[in-house]
RNA sequence: GGCCCCGUCGUCUAGUGGCCUAGGACUCUGGCUUCUCAAGCCAGCUACGAGGGUUCGAAUCCCUUCGGGGCUGCCA
């Protein structure tokens, strides 16, 4: 029997997810999924200095309002935790120690100073970047000096001769030359761990299978090998490795606020569907093979594989993604639509969540669904309904002060006024009898004096079922109001 | 500089030697429809980075070149 697939998202929250981290995880889980594996999560949070609690919390509500449920990580737990590496340091040491006594690697007394002075020298005599190996083989007198010294080490793992060389899963065979690959630091002088030894060690220990990440990850490889060889993992078990290509900004620069906006949790506030930035990110970078644009999150753990995964990097498009929210909006069985666009209103301020303001925004959502592009759109579409006046938008109200305006407004309040039930069939029969075939107007004209008196804008739902839900007194209030 | 990765319309992509005078989607432009805005429908623009090979035949294979990106940390 194949072993079971266990993928591993374990990003670094030193600030709030970003699109790229997200595509990544989506990956994670569809594979996990699609072969009916196992989704680790795991927090980096090796870099105390950068990592926040606030952002390991962010991390974990933006998987969570994606969809994106994890097999073992934080909240859930697993056979392999603790899940956050700031909790398995003593683990670290321990591995770190034995790669000493194993001879793999050594203490490095070397200052961040003399490190700086040898780098410089290498630059300027164009020689290949990196350690120099001058701790390798240190005398016990030498030690004793600079312990003597009061220099603290680091430990440093030894590249050996040779080369690695390993089959990623999306850009196929890859070699590095260990004369390319300098001595790397494992822990640091204060005993803290490093990525590159504690992402080796959690990999194995955790048993992940398939190790799916971003391409700036490709050169750190050769290390990561190199501590399982330490650790003594044979070269059938080390996980596989597939190097997802960057996702880049609108100008082709690492995405950034720039360019294209990067943090989830601002698609989240603008009013993106979780359901539509997965449909959109799964295409970025990985397509099913055939036409198809929509997915669902079904259809992406069926259909997913690594293999597919394109090696060049995408461009983000706002566009694109705005076109997929679209659709995914207009999709929305109204429940579901009302139950989302809620806690817009209300934090607009528009509505405060009475049952009878709730029961309007559900008959009013049907007539604008097709018009909006993100959620926070529902905002300005229906604000008309719950003020008690009008609020015009730019210069609203000066476009209905003219004469033929006001001589609109004043038939249709006539017209009006004689309907008893009051529905946007009566309403648009009238005003059209009125407007159109007595008065002889063109309907774009006529109708547009009424629609600034009723909602404020020259844009807004359809007027007549507009003017249904506002009300008869509302609506006659507002068109006298208009009256000069 | 060195090492590594990448290169099809503006963007995301399909394409694995003939089905490609290169298909789809988004954007953009024009039109239809229409009470505004949308949605919908129709049409149009635009691509195999360049140069050499291999082959009867190349977007697809090889080489060179140019361009973009990553790494080169006691960051991840």
């Amino acid at each position: 029997m194949a072993k079971e697939v266990r993928t591993r998202f374990a990003p670094s929250p030193t600030g709030d997810l970003h699109v790229g981290n997200i595509r990544t995880a989506l990956f994670d889980w569809a594979y996990a999924r699609h072969t009916g594996g196992k989704l680790i999560f795991r927090i980096e949070d090796t870099d105390r200095e950068r990592v926040t609690d606030e952002y390991i919390q962010r991390a974990v509500d933006t998987m969570k309002w994606l969809g994106l449920r994890w097999d073992e990580g934080p909240e859930v737990g697993g056979p392999y935790g603790p899940y956050l590496q700031s909790e398995r340091l003593e683990i670290y040491t321990h591995w770190a120690n034995e790669f000493l006594k194993s001879g793999f690697a050594y203490n490095c007394y070397c200052t961040t100073e003399e490190l700086e002075a040898r780098r410089e020298e290498q630059r300027e005599k164009n020689l290949p970047p990196g350690y120099d190996g001058r701790c390798r083989e240190l005398s016990v007198d030498e030690i004793n000096a600079f312990q003597g010294a009061g220099r603290k080490p680091v430990i440093r793992m030894r590249m050996p001769e040779g080369e690695t060389r390993f089959t990623d899963l999306i850009r196929g065979e890859v070699v590095f030359e260990h004369k390319f690959v300098p001595d790397f630091v494992l822990m640091r002088a204060d005993g803290s761990p490093l990525y590159t030894l504690a992402v080796a060690v959690d990999d194995v220990l955790m048993k992940v299978t398939h190790i799916l990440r971003g391409e700036d990850l490709l050169s750190s490889t050769p290390r990561q090998i190199r501590v399982y060889q330490a650790m003594g993992v044979a070269a059938a078990d080390y996980p596989e490795f597939a190097h997802l290509p960057f996702v880049m900004g609108s100008d082709n620069t690492k995405l950034s606020k720039r360019n294209g906006e990067v943090s989830i949790a601002w698609y989240r506030e603008e009013g993106f569907l979780p359901e539509a930035i997965c449909n959109y990110l799964a295409l970025l970078g990985w397509s099913p093979g055939d036409d198809r644009e929509n997915i669902s999150m079904t259809e992406l753990v069926e259909l997913f594989t690594v293999e597919r995964v394109n090696s060049s990097p995408a461009r983000f498009d706002m566009k694109k993604l705005e076109a997929i929210n679209g659709d995914k909006i207009r999709a929305l069985p109204l429940a579901d639509f009302l139950e989302r666009s809620i806690p817009f209103l209300k934090s607009a301020g528009v509505i405060s969540g009475t049952p009878s303001e709730i029961e309007l925004v559900k008959k009013a959502l049907p007539i604008i669904q097709e018009r909006i592009v993100k959620l926070t759109e529902v905002v300005p579409m229906l604000a008309f309904l719950f003020r008690e006046d009008v609020v015009f938008e730019g210069e609203g109200e000066s476009k209905i002060s003219d004469e033929a305006s006001q001589s609109v407004l004043k038939r249709a309040i006539e017209v009006l006024e004689q309907i008893d039930e009051w529905r946007h069939e009566g309403i648009d029969g009238a005003l059209r009898g009125a407007l159109i075939e007595e008065m002889g107007l063109k309907p774009r004209v006529a109708f547009s004096a009424v629609r600034i008196a009723i909602t404020g804008s020259h844009i807004s739902p359809p007027l007549f079922e507009s003017m249904e839900l506002l009300g008869k007194e509302r609506s006659l209030k507002r068109l006298r109001k208009a009256i000069r």
